[in-house]
DNA sequence: GCGAACCACGTTAACGTTAACGTACCGGAC
DNA sequence: GTCCGGTACGTTAACGTTAACGTGGTTCGC
């Protein structure tokens, strides 16, 4: 027989053929195969064919950890996200998925529940895999992570928000800027007494932006900017909890613009307004974040900012394919978002 | 020095520490230190807790391919589910991840678009990462899958489905029964021209069992069931694409009832509904299926069945880890779903 | 007609870890 | 004192693959 030999067919491991299987039945070296299944030049066509042919009919599929193991390199990228059930996150995924899967890239996936000390732990049992590269959702870390991937060993991408500072790389939307593109629109009309519903500040750093990008653009023109912070993971009661807030106050101390954190605290909170009596816009403005499928079908569409989610997970995945080519992708991508006017505000008289 | 010592740290691989620089530090043997971070028996206390010690202090980190390849068994699970905009596979996969996580388990994650090719050529992919387990989503499958996972070798869970055939576990709902379920609750009330808006029949094998379901419960008692297939990746607009498709029938021959394949569906056809003028539920009954969060704040709550989507994740996990264990759980678990009764079904007269 | 260059392959030694087996030492039984 | 059993290690050989280098044969230039 050929070369070695060290076994029949399998002592310790029970799986099936491997590549020297294949070189045997073949009748060439185990190298010969390897290169010849890797496309890998110095193997002639003939050769190619029929190794591929035999590789095939014994049903040899690589191992992914030796080759790992030999080759230095893993083809795992890892990617942490706070939760799937926002469609923000499902969205990046699917463009990143789309992106990596197309390269030979498989994901490992995990959730942290905005809980930066979880995602930290991830981190380090991630780095049991060598994983190529790994994603992270926004730019604000617990402060052990930045030491454990200080050299720049492995690839990051930070999704979804930018940083001047990013560990690596990152790609998303300014969302400051965001915060002040939808206000801007909001003040144009005329309301003067803005407040913003959602989770206690802290827990969403990119929330939080957005809160201060509405508050710098209501600045000088408004009272300050009111917060009513709701809690609870279910975002459409929640949104509606925080709307409820606001039923008890007087006409003239009540605020005439609600900023949603997103589309479906929005969807609550607009519901709960209308079923106390409230109109939406006539009397209170109401305004989401992100531009989800489910604000068009409505028969008062919501005033939101859409965000390019799926846009953000496929350049986010073209970047770190383009670092781990050994090519320099720009360190930071500030992607625009679309100011979508729905029909929750419209213009105002004079201040009230 | 220790035994061997093929390298003084890093030839070919830049990586961090391995078993051979902790046991040089430590002035144990590689097996020592294995044993040691493993917590294997046959190794002092003192011993364990000074290499403990000199490994934390290092930055060791195990490498899974390494460890995968020795001990043949990788701890990763092959996760397969149609997308994850969908918050039904969004439970799923947050109850696997509880469960697998906290056993050590990473999961790699893909998407098909409920394309059962795009499933089996993911199998394939994945087999290269010698996958501890794989969870794939119903039990509908590409013929060349059931070849592919013939010998029981690699444990596989069928989740959100099942069948008296699984391929090996299935942790999910009978769909047949949910449509009878929620049919019956309809039929009950007096509806007597039921009309189904969803996929067209075979993209989606779990909608189209309900749909029987539904078939079944009406049978004798109604005109045939009426299907609307719509089409688009967004169920909201698809919903009410599917009712404005029954706003043109005259009112005699209009269905009472329309059966959305799921929430989203039925809530964006309630908005067309509605917006037409078409009285719900006077006029005609909706209803949904799965018990979003979204169905809770309508003011019109919408009638639907509730599916238990994360324990049926985490059963799923639990039923994995056991099969890892050894054990042989049951291969076929069938969970309840709850009736959510809502308000846009009511009692009709007697058939019209 | 002879060396250089090249092509198509083979050989060897890793990659980092663990299973299996081997061994020194110590305490106690007889 | 010797033998036995147990404890706490160490040694060797895999696991399946690939990088680096080696080699025999053919072609080509001059």
């Amino acid at each position: 027989m050929a070369s070695g030999g060290r076994r029949a067919s399998g002592r310790r491991g029970g799986g099936g053929p491997g590549l020297r299987d294949v070189a045997v039945a073949a009748g060439v070296s185990m190298m010969t195969v390897s290169r010849a299944l890797r496309g890998i030049d110095g193997v002639s066509a003939a050769t190619r064919a029929r190794v591929a042919e035999i590789a095939h009919g014994l049903g040899y599929v690589p191992d992914g950890h030796a080759r790992a193991l030999a080759a230095a390199g893993s083809r795992l990228i890892g990617i942490s996200v706070p939760n799937l059930y926002n469609d923000v996150f499902a969205g990046i995924l699917g463009g990143l998925r789309d992106t990596l899967g197309q390269a030979g890239y498989s994901s490992v996936v995990d959730t942290t529940d905005y809980d930066l000390v979880r995602e930290r732990d991830w981190v380090e049992r991630m780095a049991v895999w060598r994983p190529a590269g790994l994603v992270l959702t926004g730019c604000a870390h617990d402060p052990g992570l930045r030491r454990l991937l200080a050299p720049g060993a492995v690839p990051v991408v930070e999704v979804w928000d930018v940083s001047d500072a990013p560990l690596d790389l990152c790609v998303g939307i300014d969302h400051r800027a965001a915060g002040r593109q939808i206000a801007q629109h909001v003040a144009a009309l005329g309301y003067r007494r803005p407040a913003v519903v959602g989770l206690a500040p802290g827990v969403d750093p990119r929330a939080d932006g957005r809160a201060e990008g509405i508050a710098e653009t209501f600045a000088g023109r408004s009272a300050p900017l009111r917060r009513i912070d709701v809690a609870g993971a279910n975002a459409f009661v929640a949104g509606a909890e925080g709307a409820r807030a606001v039923l008890a106050d007087p006409a003239d101390a009540r605020p005439d613009a609600l900023f949603f954190h997103n589309d479906n605290m929005a969807f609550g909170g607009l519901c709960a307004l209308e079923a106390s009596g409230l109109a939406v816009p006539e009397a209170i403005g109401v305004v989401g974040f992100n531009g989800l499928d489910l604000t068009r079908v409505l028969p008062r569409p919501i005033t939101t900012l859409e965000t390019p989610r799926a846009q953000i997970g496929r350049l986010a995945g073209q970047h770190l394919l383009a670092r781990l080519n050994g090519l320099a992708p720009p360190p930071r991508s500030a992607l625009p978002c679309r100011l979508v006017p729905g029909a929750t505000v419209r213009a105002v008289g004079a201040p009230r």
